[in-house]
DNA sequence: CCCATTTAGTTGCGCTCGCAACTATTGTGA
DNA sequence: TCACAATAGTTGCGAGCGCAACTAAATGGG
């Protein structure tokens, strides 16, 4: 990409440097984050985000549209994530009593003891691979960049 | 995960919220820049990374294991890829003369064309989604910091 | 009250990609 | 020189997920 073009914007240095850093980075960072969850507890991180927001709702359930708007996926992949957290026996599916079109998911002892025994080691993972890296001005200002991102994104 | 943990160092108000800012961040913005090839060059960023790496190279080719390291695919993802891309006319496979194990990837006069036209487009859309959100002073932080994440992935 | 519309979720199909097994070629040590 | 190891790439298989089509249930206007 070496052409010029009169009318196109290029990125200069700064912004170059920028948004070289990002794109090189978020894929090995996620691969390393995905790579010691599965290591350290047969877990990929789509499951564990499930188990998180399971966790953290009422009565540890929730509707399948909710979950699916939550981790951005569509109703298809939710299914067949929650498929195989049903297998393992992490998670059920119950019928809302109220609306018998919602199937709700929810998660079992088991899958809140397979979470429990998670998340001190998924932390780790994250200290390990980011927040050890940055300072907390770092952290402040990175904050501040991808909320400023985010809210650009939603238009 | 409201459960404590003596030996669990989590996460204090600072360090999660640049951790969920930005892992809320990068799908949402990977999926706009992804829709936004999509839509203007009927392209996903894979290929358009391809374009890119091979016009910049020699001769305009490369080693499949060269192209494959650098995008971050095993050997069988690579093959898949070049295959669409070698279908729709954008490249060629080249055995190479030095030694005959090797494939060359070649940039076609097409896919040479499809890039330059995809080139400013792309961008647009990054300026759009990232560097417009981002002061100058922001893109200089964000550099520093993902280029020492970068730096502690690789041990 | 009923039929059209909307909403929730599942399924078939296709795409991308990693892993393991395989072929082909090159490099190497005795 | 010759067998064995290392390297480059492809293929079968399976996992994950989006899209379109589908079923079932709820909703709303006439």
């Amino acid at each position: 990409m070496s052409r010029t073009d009169e009318k196109t914007n290029w990125l200069n240095k700064t912004e170059m440097a920028a948004w070289i850093s990002f794109i090189e980075t978020i894929g090995d960072l996620q691969y390393s984050l995905d790579s010691d969850l599965r290591e350290s507890c047969d877990m990929t991180s789509g499951d564990y985000q499930v188990l998180v927001y399971l966790s953290e709702s009422p009565d540890r359930r929730t509707r399948m549209c909710d979950l699916a708007a939550r981790l951005n996926l569509t109703p298809s992949g939710l299914t067949r994530r929650l498929d195989g957290l049903v297998k393992e026996g992490s998670v059920t599916r119950e019928v809302s009593t109220e609306d018998r079109r919602v199937q709700l998911a929810v998660l079992t002892p088991q899958g809140h003891r397979k979470l429990v025994a998670a998340a001190p080691l998924h932390v780790a993972s994250v200290r390990h691979r980011f927040i050890d890296r940055l300072t907390t001005e770092q952290m402040k200002h990175l904050a501040a960049a991808f909320t400023s991102i985010r809210e650009g994104l939603s238009e």
